[in-house]
DNA sequence: CTGGATCCTCACTGATACTG
DNA sequence: CAGTATCAGTGAGGATCCAG
């Protein structure tokens, strides 16, 4: 193993290892959710909005897997299933909400951006094919 | 256009969208090496390592749409075009950095719950499948 | 109500070849 | 060296049906 005073290039995939699974179309959203409160599975896909159950199982399996929810089964009839985030979860959710902070801010910043560039290259260098 | 005064499900959704640009495979890596400086194209593909030219101009390309990094071509034979981040892409690195803080810091943790987890459930709870 | 199993689609990714 | 075009493989995401 490498010794500990560079953090370089291993870092970098960390960070992209943590982004990708924080990146993915649903977990912050599931995430967000859950840092109100616990909640039902049902409740959830509700609250979120948009997602499929299967999306959703899949998302709070990874999340569960990862250590930043739980689940918490209820043996009555009918079945009641509650999630609720981890402190891990928790702590996860601070960087998370920077960034969210920082999206806020500059999502306008950032359509700007794009507007102009789409403008500017309308026809530009990729051939159109429509 | 859009009030800004309550950011619930909106700015979730915010979130999320920029959350998947820069969650994608080979976005962080690249900011993170453009903000050491600017660098030429090929210099890019080397330091960054693994990926292909495909992905690495698709990727450039879409920082440079949504302004993280701009994009400066010499007419000179033969070609060389350097990349360097903006205002814009050297602010998203402060939150992407303390995510990445966060990753570094944490990773141990998310292994020990995966590991736990996958102790708990070897073969899965679903079974046989024919 | 919760969520597993299946099938299907298409966008992301990458390897290759070609242009300027 | 920088970048585009094309083709093909893979897997994430979604719809639906079914079971406990």
């Amino acid at each position: 193993m490498k010794p500990r005073h560079i953090h370089r290039s291993e870092d970098c995939r960390a960070v992209s290892e943590i982004l990708q699974r924080v990146g993915d179309k649903w977990t912050v959203l599931v995430v967000g959710k859950l840092g109100k409160g616990r909640m039902r599975f049902s409740e959830l896909r509700t609250a979120v909005g948009g997602i499929s159950q299967k999306m959703l199982t899949t998302t709070l399996r990874g999340l569960e897997r990862d250590g930043f929810v739980t689940r918490t089964q209820y043996p009555t009839i009918p079945p009641r299933v509650e999630y609720e985030l981890t402190d891990l979860g928790f702590e996860l959710l601070k960087p998370v909400h920077a960034l969210g902070e920082w999206a806020r801010k500059n999502t306008a910043r950032v359509n700007e951006a794009r507007r102009k560039f789409d403008a500017a290259c309308p026809e530009g260098r990729s051939g159109s094919h429509f």
